[in-house]
DNA sequence: GCATGGTGGTCGGTTACATCA
DNA sequence: CGTGATGTAACCGACCACCAT
């Protein structure tokens, strides 16, 4: 805030209809000298208050924001100044703290909305892995299935579901997929979480590949890892399921 | 009890001025 | 010295509460 030079108190100023008498010290005798001129410019002739009068409205303002008219006419003889003016200043200092306060309360709205809007996006992010870790393993889980499919039905009907994805599937999954196939698991659900549970259930050491999804490759943090390199690229617009397209 | 008008207060918005960078 | 930004005293109009009639 800045300081403002406060002119020197040596006029007074009374409002009387639509002229204003000055009482103005006369710099050669110092003798009071009182002047008359018409208000200029809709009765806006103003003068500062001095810094006693400011102090002593302020404090006055922080015991209570509202003067009762006697105490108001009792301020504004003790500060020589008109009850109108003391009613004017209490009023103007409730408009300006009630201005900061809103201003304070936006700046800290803003803050609690950014960090919300943070905490959103990392755990959008976190969704987001989970949902391809998820569907990754739903994928693991199928392909053998199918191919038990194939070879023990028989004459059987067999819909296979086999699609390209999983036509170029890694090594490291069909090497998944026959200890799979060596632990004979039954049909399996395509509900996710019977899927996990049977899975885990059953794994007394996961394959390498679990161990890497579950754990990530510093084997903590799993997530981290996968936010951090594969979907930090969902800034470029790049969401998990064009990894599959 | 109810309608009406006067009075005084508050509030949001605005104006005019003072001061500073 | 001129100028834009900012703070502030004062004003205006709308609204409300209270009171007397």
């Amino acid at each position: 805030m800045r300081s403002y030079h406060i002119q020197p108190q040596k006029e007074d100023q009374i409002l009387v209809g639509e002229y204003t008498q000055r009482i103005i010290e006369d710099p050669f005798s110092g003798m009071p000298e009182i002047t008359t001129t018409k208000k200029k410019n809709n009765n806006k002739n103003k003068r500062r208050f001095s810094d006693e009068q400011i102090r002593s409205l302020e404090s006055m303002f922080e015991s209570e924001s509202r003067l009762e008219p006697r105490k108001k006419l009792q301020v504004a003889k003790d500060l020589g100044l008109q009850p109108r003016q003391v009613a004017i200043w209490f009023q103007n200092k409730r408009a300006r703290r009630k201005s900061k306060q809103l201003e304070r309360d936006y700046t800290m709205l803003q803050s609690n909305y950014d960090n919300l809007a943070s905490k959103y996006e990392s755990l959008k992010k976190e969704k987001q892995a989970l949902a391809f870790q998820l569907q990754k393993l739903k994928d693991l889980v199928k392909k053998p299935k199918e191919e038990d499919d194939g070879q023990c039905c028989g004459d059987q009907q067999v819909i296979t579901m086999e699609g390209e994805a999983i036509k170029s599937d890694s090594e490291e999954q069909h090497s998944f997929s026959m200890e799979r196939s060596e632990h004979g698991l039954g049909v399996l659900s395509d509900d996710d979480s019977t899927i996990m549970t049977s899975y885990f259930e059953l794994e007394q050491e996961p394959t390498s590949f679990i161990t890497m999804v579950e754990l990530g490759p510093s084997g903590e943090d799993w997530h981290s890892f996968e936010t951090d390199g594969l979907f930090d690229q969902s800034s470029n617009g790049y969401q998990w399921w064009d990894f599959w397209s």
